[in-house]
DNA sequence: GCCAGGTTTGGCAACGTTAACAACTCGGCT
DNA sequence: AGCCGAGTTGTTAACGTTGCCAAACCTGGC
């Protein structure tokens, strides 16, 4: 019978335009709501896709229009709560835009496992990417290394200025910490820092350094950590044995709860002995021993507004600075008065 | 000059095939490694490919091989550790068998929204679906509308048996942490409940009871929550207060953690006063207070495993049952003998 | 020097869609 | 009646790749 979908095969175009009675143009005229298509005709087309349950092949679509229709994401740390609500902001803001993501996670920052991550990426299947990279090196791996042409946003860290890059106002952030615990009556705030190399750490340390100056205070030294629990819980045992500190900003909330800990084994009181603040509001800050004051980035604004910057990129558009994402400070109990 | 890239637009096999003097065939068969080339030919056609930074379209590729280079992954939660860890070894997996992955994260487990973000896995992008849901009615909703044909793998949830399903083995990893609290001397075990909605969440219910049942104990009423650390926190207070309650397996780390709080602010001491077991072994667990005794699955092998099932359906053969994914129990200091 | 059999290479068509253009319809106007 | 133009529909070719088949090229044996 004519009309009839081809044995097995899921229905294409001809077969919708067969059953139609009309050509395969008009039914892409119909698929792509463009204008001049007389209403009966419309109709039965529709009712012709209905019937076959016919699904436009995207991959034939993207060869003639030249373009994909998927977003590339890069991502380290997919895992953690950060990354990953960026990673959601991203796909829900791409897929409202009718886009879909593709992910991909490289086994580690050096340039090999990077590029071997993005070798789907660059075959023509993105039509631009986003990379969530906590390193400068990592950063400049994956953008070095990105086909001619094809449009690329950072999300926290990129090469240099050629990128267009979306980021967490860590100084603000971090200032908005320091001086809540100055404000309290702390006369200087002791910091645990993430690992050097990432650029979130190292803006967070230059922040909290440079906010004490600012305030005229001495800064203590780093104590070193790696974003895990286990060395703020080092961190812990360390500052809580010494004397003089009243005051701890720990570069996130893990590290936060390694010290909590650490400091509940030494018998030391959180918050009468040492006030804590941690970065990042992860779900259960709210709910540690005793809940923790934390500076809350919002993560998924900055997911969407990369894909923002993404499109206005892939609309020809030039993209000059991006306004950087404000953190909010949640005060909870893990913060007083310094003790005298 | 012969064999220059075409103005602007990046290389095809057409250009690397003039450059290297042969026909794109021979170029094609380079590229998927196929025998019967020349040595010296294949070297002339790496060198083009190098020159001129070929790289092949997936688009066209995929067009005329009628097949996707993509698995698509519709998940929710998935900002949550368990998930995420999933979706990474669903990453991992697919792209060392050459796959790409596409993430879609419905907004609501209703019918609409599934299909809603289910419509671009729909077009003849993807070779195959992995769902991660924790509910039968989105995992059915999300299965059901797949066009025919298509194949399909269910993390934890799915429609029926007619959906090949990788499983964490819930009632093994219950078993664990209730039979763990009975030897050490507790009489009974109460439990923190997940969303009674959730597939995951019904299976520990039904474990625990069981095993309870098994063991002569009785069963108390089950304190529901809702995976939040909050609902944690809430049903601590309501189990502090309780006379007789020494033992309580919560049916996640963040609910246990929620416990902890609860039992700390009551002043019920954990381990000494009640024991409390957990279920996921988040990444914290080892640092809270006191460490969190929990269950860990092994998420990562989930993914892996689903992966592993899709490609041999990809494959034409056919999946009858798929082991379940046995989780082990963590000891540490939140369980301990019960008071007497 | 010729032929059989294998290896290497090229030509053509097809995958499913859309862009560009051509052609047709229809009502209104000269 | 003939013509115009807006609105609607169809035709052709192209996107970049690979499957299929045929052609050209070797190699060694007689």
């Amino acid at each position: 019978m004519a009309g009839a979908r081809r044995e097995g095969r899921p229905a294409v175009i001809g077969d919708v335009a067969r059953l139609a009675g009309v050509s395969p143009q008009t039914v892409s005229r119909v698929m792509n709501e463009r204008p001049n298509v007389r209403e009966e005709t419309r109709r039965r087309v529709l009712e012709a896709i209905r019937q076959l349950d016919y699904r436009p092949n995207l991959m034939a679509r993207g060869l003639v229009r030249r373009q994909a229709h998927t977003i590339g994401v890069i991502s380290f740390d997919s895992v953690l709560f950060g990354p990953a609500s960026t990673l959601l902001g991203i796909g829900r803001a791409a897929r409202a835009a009718g886009y879909g993501v593709t992910i991909v996670t490289p086994e580690g920052f050096d340039r090999g496992s990077i590029i071997d991550a993005m070798s789907d990426l660059t075959s023509h299947t993105v039509a631009g990417v986003i990379t969530v990279f906590p390193s400068q090196q990592a950063a400049t791996n994956a953008l070095f290394n990105l086909p001619a042409g094809l449009p690329a946003v950072a999300v926290e860290a990129a090469p240099d200025e050629s990128v267009p890059t979306v980021r967490i106002d860590q100084a603000e952030g971090v200032r908005m910490a320091v001086e809540h615990l100055l404000r309290l009556g702390h006369s200087t705030v002791w910091h645990v820092s993430g690992p050097r190399e990432r650029m979130d750490a190292q803006a967070r340390i230059e922040a909290w350094r440079s906010t004490l100056e600012q305030a005229g205070r001495p800064t203590p030294q780093v104590v070193a950590g790696d974003w895990s629990a286990e060395s703020g819980y080092q961190a812990g045992l360390e500052l809580g044995e010494r004397q003089g500190v009243t005051a701890v900003f720990a570069a996130n909330d893990h590290m936060a709860l390694g010290l909590l800990r650490a400091f509940h084994e030494l018998g030391v009181r959180v918050p009468e002995d040492v006030s804590v603040v941690g970065f990042d509001d992860i779900p259960e800050a709210g709910y540690l021993i005793p809940p923790l004051t934390t500076v809350r980035p919002d993560h998924g604004e900055v997911g969407r507004r990369s894909v923002e910057v993404l499109l206005r990129l892939l609309d020809g558009q030039d993209v000059e600075d991006v306004p950087y994402v404000v953190p909010t400070l949640v005060r909870r109990a893990s913060t007083a008065a310094a003790p005298n």
